[in-house]
DNA sequence: GTCCTCGTAGATCGATCGCTCTAGCGATAG
DNA sequence: CTATCGCTAGAGCGATCGATCTACGAGGAC
């Protein structure tokens, strides 16, 4: 019984999230997890990309909960969608700009260059979608409305969070949230 | 008189946008720009960060190009918002998800590891502000309402891109370019 | 006890990293 | 002509990259 391969797991999906795939090496990984060197290929015989796309999934899954935390204790489906963008940018904001979206970097980054990578992190965004839908058609929208709102909201919360960390502001941030809870208002008018 | 330095800028420019910074290398660089080794040094004695500052900076002002491009040839404002989303969705698309925003995956890798490079992206992406501030005010906006729109939408553009280009798939832009149009027309309907 | 398996531990590989250095070419100035 | 200067050209630096390799220790099966 062992927790190393949590450790180093953990310890990667931390370090992508920050300088992203490229740039994060392997020795750093394992000084990071304090792990031997070798229990790296030992527990990801694919190497960087297997560990790399395995931490992408555990991350996703992570952040993933942050729905039902958020959107579960709020009144309704509007304060909801405003939470989770202060709460976002609140985080950022404590973190200094290093903790947005776990996957946003090595998703632009690996896009063009490492298949199995692109599809971690396509599969990540497919569950978060999942994840969001029933949040919105159980407040009486339609599949389509709501499909459409939670892609919306997480597109505007990733490019909000690209301006962010880029310009050391927050501001996009609560921008980009009263769009999307404007939105999801109307939305529920025109119901 | 030599062309090497601004092949050297371009070449940087394209293999930042696809792969990012910390995956490019110099010598990538130079031998994709058909450049002599020495000659980065001796143009950029700054090294791999000063070229990929200049770089980010010259990306930026040939996207920033694009926003009169698409912007005065529009019958009006919100016909303007759908055909910039519209368009970067058609780009996107034939260049097999390669070419999307040109300083997005850069933004995010360097944002906490190199403050010149997060400096250059910042740069740019306030020059993007201030040169799409004016189409909104010159349709009766007011200069805050205008902010905030511009801001929305170079956020839910660059937020449609991670997802586009992870997923292979274009509809986020679709969906973030209508509700972008939306919330412009709304903005003039409350005019 | 003897195996056998799982996981630790790190030395070491060739390749590549960003970068420094020197040498030399070609055009212009005196 | 020679001298100077901008630029080309690439060898080679130490460091680090991802990956492979062998050796060893702990614990269970028999």
């Amino acid at each position: 019984m062992s927790n190393t391969r949590e450790r180093i797991v953990d310890a990667s999906a931390e370090l992508l999230r920050r300088q992203g795939y490229a740039a994060t090496g392997v020795k750093q990984i394992v000084t990071s997890a304090q792990a031997p060197f070798g229990s790296i290929y030992h527990f990801f015989p694919g190497g960087k990309e297997q560990l790399g796309a395995e931490a992408i999934r555990h991350s996703g899954s992570l952040y993933e909960l942050l729905i039902p935390a958020v959107f579960d204790p709020a009144p309704d489906l509007v304060a909801a969608v405003r939470a989770f963008f202060t709460g976002a940018a609140e985080h950022l904001w404590e973190t200094d700009y290093a903790d947005a979206c776990p996957i946003a970097t090595v998703a632009l980054e690996v896009s063009s260059t490492s298949e199995p990578m692109r599809e971690a992190c396509a599969d990540v965004f497919e569950s978060w979608i999942s994840a969001g839908l029933p949040r919105f058609t159980a407040a009486g929208l339609s599949d389509e409305t709501a499909r459409e709102l939670v892609i919306a909201m997480i597109a505007a919360l990733e490019g909000a969070f690209v301006l962010a960390r880029a310009c050391r502001d927050v501001a996009a941030l609560a921008i980009a949230g009263e769009l999307i809870a404007a939105a999801t208002q109307r939305a529920l008018d025109e119901r």
